[in-house]
RNA sequence: GGCCCGUUGGUCAAGCGGUUAAGACACCGCCCUUUCACGGCGGAGACAUGGGUUCGAUUCCCGUACGGGUCACCA
């Protein structure tokens, strides 16, 4: 008996791999082009770090007239979740990082090199499985998870490198035909690579990020087909990347040390392997620590999180591609008019160590991206946002004109606005501008320097019989201020104030500032005059009449 | 523990043998003819450490410390 007989014995049914190398060709891409793919597991809430891989896969595949797919790496049943694939689908169309190929719903997908699940790639990866068994380059191996976790503790407690490797590889030069016999007889097995690596000898590679990184070879027999018939991510990826055409694998660099398996891979199946750049992880602060962001403890490892407090995608990806290249953040002061599909990504200007994924910055990065916004699309995503996590504020915002113009307040000129970082802050921001709001709560008027009952009330009452006019431009308006002040002994200029302290009791800011906390409750608002001009006369009038009952 | 990778201000980071060691966020101060925000100006704050190599090291080499990753029929 031969290794072709042992081979048919496992996989009877396996067609042979030119069925395959002729069905999948290489392909027809203009030089230069790059292929790359996001290929996450459906294990549930989908990681920001897929949503920073597919941002660089895309803008890399897309800088270089390439293609972006995705790939659903479901090979490990037991971690799948119920709509875990459409989760990705939706989180990926969030961000507007739709793939060129891939799973487009839980069962539908499009692509000329699919299936693009895993699964359903069972029988292509069985053939390169029997491929490998008929060079003698693979084994069946009988061992159960006890025998296994007994080798683990005789290395462990000799203090030698742990693994099914050399002489530990039981099944390694197992007979072919005592093999055979075992099958029939109806043993469980997996199926091993048998490795021609030696840890004596150093292997080179050449990350495009990580640079030149070398690497004892890897001689473990690892698994290649599970006991369910299934691949393991190791021979998965080196199957799927070859026949989908990827020309460059970005991950994470926790993949760093598996490069010499792969590569091995690669070369004993006779393929070309494609490069790779591992990118550094999102990290965290925890306890003085740097760690991986993780699903598990912290909020902000779910891409979803975003959403939910209502960030922008944009302000997020914006994020995402400055630490990636910090270069970015300069490209785009100086093209602010430029979308970020303008900038140009370099893989090998990627930072090498991780970053701490800073959350205060995001917020500003959001700030601004917010005040670039016209009313109408903070309305928008306002609105879209509010549907979903905000039923007060979705009710607020009902009157849209009313509400256009509230969103518009120092918006749309040279200097923006930007006190609004999320969609969650705008509540806070304007509730104070709808008199149903406004006359709901309770104020309590904390006047500053100005805090004479009489005075204040003889300002408002005089401001509004006497000075205020809504058709006034902003120049008379305030004139007007200046002259009520005058008119109350107060000084119409804060540099008079300040040169001459002594002769009076306050100045025209100090006037402003009673209008503003009776108008809205706040001592810190945007332009007042803008805000007047939305209230409307009734509206004002009604809030000086309910300041003065205080 | 073995094997890899890394370490520039609080954070993200330029720089890659000779620099007053950029910039951004955060922080502080001043200015911006009414507050806040915005904007402007200014300030404080860094090359983990010890040895080499060199006329000269943040930059190159070695060690140490610290941090991270990885050692599954998980990806």
């Amino acid at each position: 008996m031969v290794y072709k007989d042992l081979a048919d014995i496992i996989f009877p049914n396996a067609k042979d791999i030119s069925y395959y190398e002729e069905k999948y060709p290489s392909r027809n891409l203009k030089e230069g082009a790059m292929v790359l793919r996001v290929a996450p597991s459906p294990t549930g809430n989908v990681h920001i770090g897929t949503v920073y891989q597919a941002l660089i896969a895309k803008k890399l595949a897309k800088q270089t007239d390439g293609v972006f797919f995705l790939r659903i790496e479901d090979t490990d049943q037991k971690r799948e979740i119920d709509g875990g694939i459409l989760q990705i689908i939706d989180t990926l169309k969030n961000f507007d990082l739709e793939p060129d190929e891939g799973m487009i719903s839980e069962t539908e997908e499009k692509g000329a090199y699919g299936p693009y699940k895993q699964s359903q790639r069972k029988e292509i990866y069985q053939a390169y499985a029997k491929y490998l068994i008929e060079q003698g380059k693979a084994y069946p191996c009988f061992c159960t998870p006890e025998e296994l976790d007994e080798i683990r503790a005789k290395q462990e407690a000799a203090k030698i490198r742990p693994g099914y490797y050399g002489v530990w590889a039981k099944y390694r030069t197992f007979p072919v035909e005592d093999a055979v016999k075992k099958i029939q007889a109806g043993e469980q097995y997996i199926v091993r690579f048998k490795s021609q690596g030696r840890e004596d000898r150093r292997i080179k590679h050449k990350d495009i990020i990580k640079g030149n990184v070398d690497f004892p070879e890897n001689d473990q027999d690892i698994v290649i087909i599970k006991s369910d018939g299934l691949p393991t991510y190791h021979f998965a990826h080196v199957i799927d990347d070859h026949l989908m055409g990827t020309t460059h694998v970005t991950r994470g660099d926790e993949w760093l040390s598996s490069v010499p398996l792969h590569l091995q891979l690669f070369y004993e199946l006779g393929f070309k392997a494609p490069k790779y750049a591992h990118t550094p992880t999102l990290l965290k602060s925890d306890n003085g620590n740097k760690r991986k962001i993780s699903k598990r403890k912290d909020p902000e490892a779910a891409a979803s999180y975003y959403q939910e407090v209502g960030i922008p995608s944009l302000a997020v990806k914006e994020y995402l591609l400055n630490i990636g290249n910090s270069s970015f953040e300069n490209w785009k002061r100086q093209n602010k008019e430029k979308t970020i599909d303008e900038f140009e990504f370099q893989l090998n200007k990627m930072s090498v160590s991780g970053a701490l994924f800073d959350m205060v910055k995001l917020l500003d990065v959001s700030k601004i991206v917010i005040s670039r916004f016209s009313a109408e699309e903070v309305y928008e995503q306002t609105i879209a946002w509010a549907k979903k996590y905000d039923a007060e504020l979705l009710k607020l915002l009902e009157n849209k004109d009313y509400s256009l113009k509230v969103l518009g307040i120092e918006r749309g000129n040279k200097k923006p606005r930007k006190d609004i970082a999320k969609w969650s802050d705008v509540k806070d921001n304007i509730d104070y501008m709808y008199d149903e709001e406004f006359f709901k709560k309770a104020h309590n008027y904390e006047y500053q320097v100005i805090s004479d009952k009489s005075d204040i009330d003889k300002i408002l009452t005089l401001y509004m019989e006497k000075y205020y006019n809504e058709n006034d431009d902003k120049q008379t308006w305030f004139d007007k201020i200046k002259e009520l002040a005058g008119e109350m002994g107060y000084a119409k200029e804060v540099k008079e104030f300040k040169a001459n302290p002594e002769a009076y009791k306050a100045h025209v800011g100090d006037v402003s500032t009673v209008l503003r906390i009776a108008l809205t409750g706040r001592a810190n608002t945007p332009d007042m005059y803008e805000i007047m001009q939305v209230l409307g006369k009734e509206s004002i009038k009604k809030r000086f009449e309910k300041a003065m009952e205080k």
